[in-house]
DNA sequence: GCAATTGCATGATTT
DNA sequence: AAAATCATGCAATTG
């Protein structure tokens, strides 16, 4: 089974096409909509799909990052959990020749600020009312966001409160809407890993090309999809359920990352067996669904939990050893998304 | 047999 | 101080 890391899988492209989408991503502005809570629903989408079962179903897979996937099949004995949609929000809702109220800002202070937000739910910015779901959320989750011991204001926070990235600018996002299609099609897909779609990536790609195609531009299962993981994000029902700032042997050649036990264990699905479950987790800044395998070792009396084939995905992102990476979960649908974040290193001159 | 993966043990660190 | 957690190296397994 080829290993990310490999960075040939076969077709031979990968990175460099995430790589130049991400750099594309970073360097445009891109108006991101922010996922605050202008919808209270959004939690239509499907069963609890959450699969323990081992099926051997197994055809090729392809396209199958950007298409929903609300009941993924898994194969090779695998558990598959929980599925995509892509987290690209976009270049969609505001595109066109920015009105007064559509700002355009730079993306990456944007998704740090919701970082910000979802780390620190319960201190909203004096223009942001809380979102009508929160307590609920939090009550449901049974997972106080706040309760993170670790120093969770060294990246993203820091990263969005000290820069000139003021808060009333989101105030003036304009509410997300469109039509929503969710569509629950079975995705066939083969194990490892990384699910992408060629065709939707350099659609995307030509959208931030072309600064920011109005989502009309697109195919119509594209707006679809767009819009409905808009409206997710909109829904303020997603949560930071894990944050873990890299090591080096997290992004040495293996391609795994040691999970902290206790967040784990609070908000991944349960791993019942040794069989490892397959998570798909979006990625929220480039048009792609992960595949990554989450398993455990036994270790000494306890566990140690693993997110596995996770090395493109940290390619990707270029990310090392101090670098962060924050996973979301929707709690109704139960579906992740996931972020790299660079540590924030302070300006010097050149190390 | 080699390289890539996976499983495990151990020591360091934290709680 | 003891227990728990985790980073990491290496052995075992697999392709």
């Amino acid at each position: 089974m080829g290993q990310m890391d490999g960075g040939d899988g076969g077709g031979g492209q990968p990175y460099h096409h995430y790589q130049a989408l991400l750099a594309a991503v970073q360097q445009q502005n891109v108006p991101f909509p922010l996922p605050f809570p202008s919808s209270p629903t959004g939690s239509e989408a499907g069963p609890h799909n959450y699969h323990h079962h081992q099926s051997h179903s197994h055809s090729h897979s392809h396209n199958a990052a950007l298409a929903p996937s609300p009941s993924p099949t898994p194969s090779r004995g695998f558990a598959d959990w929980s599925a995509s949609t892509s987290a690209f929000t976009s270049l969609a809702s505001h595109s066109s020749p920015a009105p007064s109220n559509a700002l355009h800002y730079s993306f990456s202070p944007c998704y740090a600020f919701w970082t910000h937000y979802m780390l620190n739910k319960n201190a909203y910015p004096p223009s942001f009312p809380p979102p009508p779901h929160d307590d609920q959320l939090r009550l449901a989750n049974n997972h106080p966001i706040r309760d993170a011991p670790g120093p969770a204001s060294t990246y993203g926070v820091d990263s969005f409160t000290s820069p000139s990235m003021a808060p009333n600018i989101c105030t003036h996002m304009p509410p997300i809407e469109g039509p929503i299609s969710v569509k629950e099609e079975k995705k066939p897909e083969v194990f490892p890993r990384v699910v992408k779609s060629t065709d939707e990536l350099e659609t995307r790609n030509s959208a931030v090309e072309f600064h920011c195609e109005t989502v009309g531009t697109l195919p119509e299962s594209k707006q679809g999809h767009e819009s409905r993981a808009t409206k997710l994000l909109n829904s303020g029902e997603y949560q930071v359920i894990l944050r873990k700032e890299l090591t080096k042997s997290d992004v040495g050649n293996v391609g795994r990352i040691v999970l902290p036990k206790k967040d784990a264990e609070a908000s991944l699905p349960p791993l019942l067996q040794r069989d490892p479950l397959i998570l798909h987790m979006e990625d929220m800044v480039l048009p792609v669904t992960w595949k990554f395998k989450y398993r455990y070792w036994p270790n000494n009396k306890s566990r140690m939990y693993i997110l596995d084939s996770a090395g493109e995905f940290l390619k990707t992102h270029g990310l090392q050893a101090g670098d962060v990476i924050i996973i979301y979960k929707n709690l109704a649908p139960d579906k992740f998304i996931i972020r790299g974040e660079k540590a924030i290193h302070q300006q010097t001159t050149n190390p």
